[in-house]
DNA sequence: CTGCTTGCAAAGGCTTTGCAGAACA
DNA sequence: TGTTCTGCAAAGCCTTTGCAAGCAG
């Protein structure tokens, strides 16, 4: 395993430091994949992280992919995002915000908060808590 | 393949009525999974399909319903919906209108379009064309 | 008859898992 | 040194596909 010569903008302290405060045990495929996934908000799928990490020397598995994935999803690092069968995406953006989803190019945008104005939302079933509101607007080429 | 004995509340002309007014060429298997799903709004996986119609006796093939639904989809007479990795959704509303999914049980159910009110809605990306909106409010038992 | 449909089984794609070796504290 | 993590390969799940037999018009 060969680590990136070089880390992207945010740097290798700040990842650490972003890890940590999630109570993820920092392992040098863990801030390689964070790294990736935190340099900028962008919505990643398993598969997009492999490749790109791995481009010049093998630097994580698929099966650590996965796990880590899974991992920061559960200590709410990154939000999955389910909006096409054949697989998830990773969004690093945790801040309240939607998607736009064009099913031509399989790429998938954000909305910010702001641009949607939302009232007037349904009663619950009973007994049920809401986790949050996912909106997608599918778009297609013109 | 043996025909179910009786079809539930939309009656048999009523299903061939609607599958001719789409274009699609009724056939035993076509008609028993129309029934189904048109009996009233509900939220099926092939999965289910596969194991509601063939509780008796068999009456369809797992490849048959695939191959069914997608051209379902195709026709317009019923919407796919992805809010779970492991399985697509059937939903024979094809009315504008929204969704709870529960992730404790797995449970989908319909959100009329009148019960939220959204306004606002961002400007679209360059050249290209909106297809429709997705709202899915997540919701889990207390 | 002729083309479309069905069904079986095999293949595909994404994700998870078992387990042995490696890394970390 | 004990625990956690990684990576390979195998397995799992849902869905699609190839192809021969069956059905519809």
């Amino acid at each position: 395993m060969k680590l990136l010569p070089n880390l992207p903008l945010l740097d290798r302290v700040q990842v650490l430091n972003t890890l940590r405060q999630h109570y993820i045990t920092p392992t040098q495929q863990r801030v390689e994949i964070a790294s990736l996934l935190l340099t900028q908000y962008q919505h990643l799928s398993a598969d997009d992280i492999l490749a790109q990490l791995n481009q010049r020397h093998p630097i994580v598995s698929k099966a650590t992919v996965y796990n880590t994935l899974n991992l920061f999803v559960e200590k709410g690092l990154v939000q999955q995002v389910i909006v096409d069968p054949n697989k998830i995406f990773y969004d690093s953006n945790t801040n309240k915000h939607y998607h736009f989803y064009n099913v031509d190019t399989g790429c998938l945008s954000d909305i910010e908060d702001e641009q949607v104005t939302l009232t007037h939302l349904p009663h619950l079933p009973e007994k049920t808590q809401a986790i949050g509101v996912d909106i997608v607007i599918r778009i297609r080429n013109r």
